[in-house]
DNA sequence: CGAAGAATTGAGGTTAATCAACGAGGGTGG
DNA sequence: CCACCCTCGTTGATTAACCTCAATTCTTCG
């Protein structure tokens, strides 16, 4: 999909494959910022502290996502592995020269708003099971491609406690678990360990995203 | 036609231009998207609606902002004015061809990605007085060129109304409503009329948001 | 085996939503 | 000009959703 070269045609400095072990810090916010990366394998999370601790995360990045894009030169956020991941490394002033580089970042900046978009909707106005609905129906989603369908039934993994899941919806971790226990004891997902694989019925799901 | 210069920030409006009445609709999710658009004067919002008629406002874009810009040739969420507006209207297919248009929205979208983290922190984790201190710590801001300094007084206007506020901050108008009244009780901000000029008190203001 | 981390569940408290009443402009038509 | 209506805002009472605090279980790991 990438081809480094594309984007360095002096050949020097191309994409720095870099290796991360999970709930890493990749960037800390307010870092100045001298690379842009992009997510090769595993996932990143960006979020936010309050100065009391509070966190907010707003995005779960996979493979081929672009992070550490920022308008003035400082990082706005805080970018962390999730899982064993593995990131490319652009230097930033070498990518600004590229104007290829320059249009496939600004492709991911568009869908990363559109990702924005929705989750401040699911942030401002879902309840705590339809945002569960919600980040269950994004993870069936995410992993389409290699998902396994049992009729109406695909099963999943969550990558993500559920205090992380928490920061992520806007919840407290108690909240997500007892969103969980409902969505189970209702028979939408069925699971025998919270952090085995993930059994959903999706056509019961839908229509608790609160989105159709 | 397409002149780079008309492009940078500070230069004055090239593409079409158009004027809209408040409250009007410019842009409807879902429509396919033939232009992008510029605000030349005036206040846009943006925002989404989820079929039971539940709205999140995620942006109120100024003068100078992007909009219209989307990843796959449809438009994501709704834009409506929210003063009288006068926008700068560049067709899609124009503006993809220059580099230096496809720069300065990039640019545009850098911030607005910020701007949107700073959102998703606000619904995801503050208060509903620390969202509504927030809110009017950004109207002072966005106001800083024209506003009026009386000591630690600045004057601002308040453009939109309790049911706007409240969409824009993921509250109930009532709930905005008795923020507000808690802010003028505590000599945070002073104000005659709801629709007047608004005195805040912003060493007051600032420890109440959350950020600070 | 014991400790630590994660999840679940329950009880109770707090915040914000909901339901409802009322009041202050602003516009319109008689 | 005034009566009426309509929108918007404020405030109160009540309810519901979610948070907080706490106890318990399960799993992993040394």
């Amino acid at each position: 999909m990438i081809d480094d070269v594309e984007y360095q045609p002096e050949g020097s400095a191309s994409g720095r494959p870099v290796d991360f072990p999970p709930r890493t810090t990749i960037i800390d916010e307010g870092e100045p910022a001298r690379a842009i990366y992009r997510v090769v394998s595993g996932r990143v999370m960006l979020s936010k502290l309050l100065p009391d601790g509070r966190r907010q995360i707003f995005e779960v990045l996979g493979p081929g996502a672009i992070f550490g894009v920022t308008p003035n030169g400082k990082h706005d956020s805080i970018a962390e592995t999730l899982t064993e991941t593995r990131v490319a490394a652009f230097e930033r002033v070498t990518a600004e020269r590229s104007p290829a580089f320059g249009i496939f970042v600004a492709d991911h900046l568009k869908a990363q708003i559109c990702a924005l978009h929705d989750h401040a909707v699911l942030l401002g106005r879902k309840t705590a099971v339809e945002r569960v609905a919600s980040y269950i129906l994004d993870l069936v989603e995410a992993s389409s491609a290699d998902q396994t369908h049992n009729g109406d039934g695909v099963i999943v993994r969550v990558p993500m406690t559920r205090s992380e899941i928490a920061d992520y919806l806007g919840l407290t971790l108690e909240t997500v678990s007892r969103a969980f226990s409902k969505l189970k004891r209702d028979g939408v997902v069925s699971y025998e360990r919270h952090d085995g694989p993930m059994r959903v019925h999706f056509r019961r799901l839908r229509p608790l995203t609160g989105t159709f």
